[in-house]
DNA sequence: TGAATATCCTATTAAATCTATAGGATAATA
DNA sequence: TATTATCCTATAGATTTAATAGGATATTCA
């Protein structure tokens, strides 16, 4: 299941991308037209900042806005920054490998290889989609 | 991220399935092949007899065994029931749909659609595996 | 200069979920 | 009737997620 914060995040990036002009726009307003705990959504996009998809500006006037076009941002980097690994098990990661404790040999593992295809279908949806088609 | 509900679950029946008589395989065993906590597993088997994936035997030269051909059992049945639903917001899921409480409605919602397709994605791999394919 | 505004940042709490364990009841075998 | 192995419920422990609190910092504008 999708957290909370990935789809806050999402609906603050698409929201974002809906604007016309380049103007920051307040967390506030995020907020409010998405109904979404500001307090919280604040963490989302301070962590959206850090990682380069939003730039953001203090005081009046200020808020948050995005930083490259829409159609340049790649669903599998958003997901992979909100949601963590795309991948259902840590062995079949390509971002976040880890080795499973459990398993001998993956190999041998009953599990490695559906999870790879699932893997692979989910990576293709994202790799073929940008934030731009988010507000499509 | 799977459970290691899930994990264990698809490793005990890969394990079942992998076994060439349909005499019953105790918990222990099982446990033991798959390093799993045997109590955890306990728990695990009996939901998934309860939910007609396994019969058991009680007392000596009891166990569990498959109840269908692996061949016939399809990942999507399975992952449903060890994992819940197989997609990743409820207001794309087939089985387990919900409104979602912080949309207004599911044609404006921003992420909707891209769910949609990655529940369509994983649902086109569940739909053609089955347990055998686990063990191949 | 200073008041108002809005993000920045860390810490903490609250809630939910997941993982694992405990302990006895029940049924089958020999 | 002793042994074996599943059945079943409850609960504890651990981890993750969701949300909140409160002040620091920077910017705007009068």
């Amino acid at each position: 299941m999708l957290s909370k914060k990935t789809k806050y995040g999402l609906k603050a990036l698409a929201f974002l991308a809906s604007q016309k002009g380049k103007e920051p726009v307040q967390i506030a307003e995020i907020a409010k037209h998405e109904n979404i705990s500001q307090k919280f959504l604040e963490s989302i996009l301070l962590s959206l900042r850090k990682t380069g998809f939003l730039g953001s500006k203090k005081g009046k006037g200020g808020g948050y806005y995005l930083i490259k076009d829409p159609k340049e941002v790649l669903m599998t980097d958003i997901m992979r920054v909100l949601e963590g690994p795309i991948a259902m098990v840590p062995c079949v990661s390509l971002n976040f490998y880890e080795k499973c404790d459990d398993c001998p040999s993956e190999q041998e593992c009953s599990v490695h290889m559906l999870m790879l295809k699932v893997r692979d279908s989910a990576l293709e949806i994202y790799r073929n989609n940008t934030l731009a088609d988010l507000i499509a």
